[in-house]
Formats: C-alpha cells, sequence, structure tokens
DNA sequence: TGAGCCAACTAGGTTAACCATGTTGGCTAC
DNA sequence: GTAGCCAACATGGTTAACCTAGTTGGCTCA
C-alpha cells in the first residue's frame, strides 16, 4: 500500500489516517485500528504505524490511551489548522485546569503526608 | 542523564534541545552534534536520538542535512507564524503530558485515601 | 598537479524484539 | 452470584541492527 512515491512510509500513513480523520471517514470518538491491524493494512511493519501515530499524537489529532486504543480526538477540540489564538486559548484553559487540580493535589498530600510519609524513592 | 521524571526520554532530549536552540546556546545554522554524540552525552541510544531530532525537524526549529548534520534553522527563516506554532506545539505536548501524570497522580491518590475497591470498575 | 576512488562519517528509514503498563473479558473458586 | 485471578490484547518506550544515501577528506595513480 505504501509506497511509490519515495516519501517515508511512517509519513504516508499520518498522511492517510490525518485525511480520514479530516474527511470524515474516521469519526470524532471513534478508535483507529490497531497499530497490529493497521500495519497489516498497510502492509508495514509495527514501528512504522507507532511513528505515524506518534505524529497525529503530537498534532493532536488523535488521543492514545494506554491499554485501551488510539481515538480521534473530538474535532470541537481540534483548533482549526493555523487558528493560533484558539490553540493558545485551548492551552490557558488546559493550563488553568491543570493549576487548578495540582494546588488540590498539594493540599491532599500536605495532610496525608502528615499522618503517613512516604517513602522517599524516586 | 535522561530521566528521573517519568517523562519519556526522547521527549527530554527534545526539550533539552529545544531550550538550548531558543535559549541560543545553539545558534542558528550551527550544527547540532552528531546523533551518536548526542546518543553518548545523553547516555541513550542512536534511536531515542534520532526520535528527539525528528520531533525538532517537524516543528522546524533544526534542518536535517544527509551526509552533513542538524543544523539549527536560521531564525529569520522561520516565519512568526511557524515559530509561534511551533511553541504552541511545545506546550501541547507539555500540557499533554502533565494533564496525564497529573491524571495518574490523583487516581493514585484516590484510592490511597479513599478505600481501595481497585478491581472494580470495567 | 589533477582526477578519480574510497573510506569514514553523517542523517534518515525500516524492521524486529523486548519490556512496562493499562484495559478487558473470561474463567475459577468460594 | 460475586470476587478475584489471569490471559489476551492494547498503547507506549527503548534498544539494536541493518540498509540507503549524501558529504567530506585523504589517498593513489596517471
Amino acid at each position: 500500500m505504501v509506497k511509490h512515491t519515495g516519501r517515508p512510509g511512517y509519513l504516508q500513513i499520518a498522511d492517510d489516517l490525518r485525511a480520514q480523520i479530516r474527511g470524515g471517514a474516521l469519526a470524532p470518538g471513534s478508535p483507529l485500528p490497531s497499530t497490529a491491524q493497521l500495519a497489516e493494512e498497510y502492509d508495514s511493519s509495527l514501528s512504522v504505524v507507532k511513528m505515524a501515530v506518534g505524529i497525529l499524537r503530537n498534532e493532536g489529532l488523535v488521543i492514545g490511551q494506554q491499554g485501551k486504543g488510539v481515538f480521534v480526538r473530538d474535532t470541537s477540540d481540534i483548533p482549526a489548522a493555523g487558528d493560533l489564538a484558539g490553540e493558545v486559548a485551548e492551552l490557558r484553559t488546559a493550563v488553568q485546569d491543570l493549576s487548578a487540580r495540582l494546588a488540590k493535589m498539594e493540599e491532599q498530600l500536605a495532610t496525608s503526608t502528615a499522618r503517613r510519609p512516604s517513602r522517599g524513592s524516586r
């Protein structure tokens, strides 16, 4: 399936999956085929598929959930390409959320470690 | 060199190189150490270094020239949008990483402080 | 001296294998 | 029937090895 063009296989697979996502063939929330299935489908190796999925993951198009699968991110969550303002806004809310959760955890940790000191292993 | 944080090594190396570039330690146009040197420097494997460099290449921060080396892209070559996009991408991966780690810790705290029903949910 | 060859080094792509970790569903024992 | 165990399967990270292809510098030979 892959090849002819000289473009690396992992980029071709990433392109194809990206097109399927943007085209709606892979609906938001739906899972991608497993890496093993994709490897067979594209007649490639697991490593190449993992690299391709890693690209999409890095782009924020999909979200990998260990043990479950890789799922197409909700389109409403996907900032339009080039919409940097949207991405920044999204990141800002994400950071605020993280800050709140972290503060909450720190408080819990402070009270729990007072009673039950934890080990220092890293 | 790498490790301690739970953050994958290839991301740590990418972060470090990115910081060196943004900080000016690696001047525009100057070459990065070879992958073999980086692997030794970070006490990691060639594959991990190649993945890290691939990330920076994907972000447009560096340009790999086969047979010659990997060079820091001239900042003037990077359009403002591209620069911002790179930073946004960087922030997004950082936020996703933080979110995942925080969620993991929250779950651990929930099970350790409350009861531990553990295995029931599916 | 100059042309050509060649070894060494570089990035990049691919494959295979291994391990860690998480989820799921089925099986078993109580 | 339910709780617990466990195998199967999932993603994710790492390593090693092999290959292709481009660059460079030194060496040899005419």
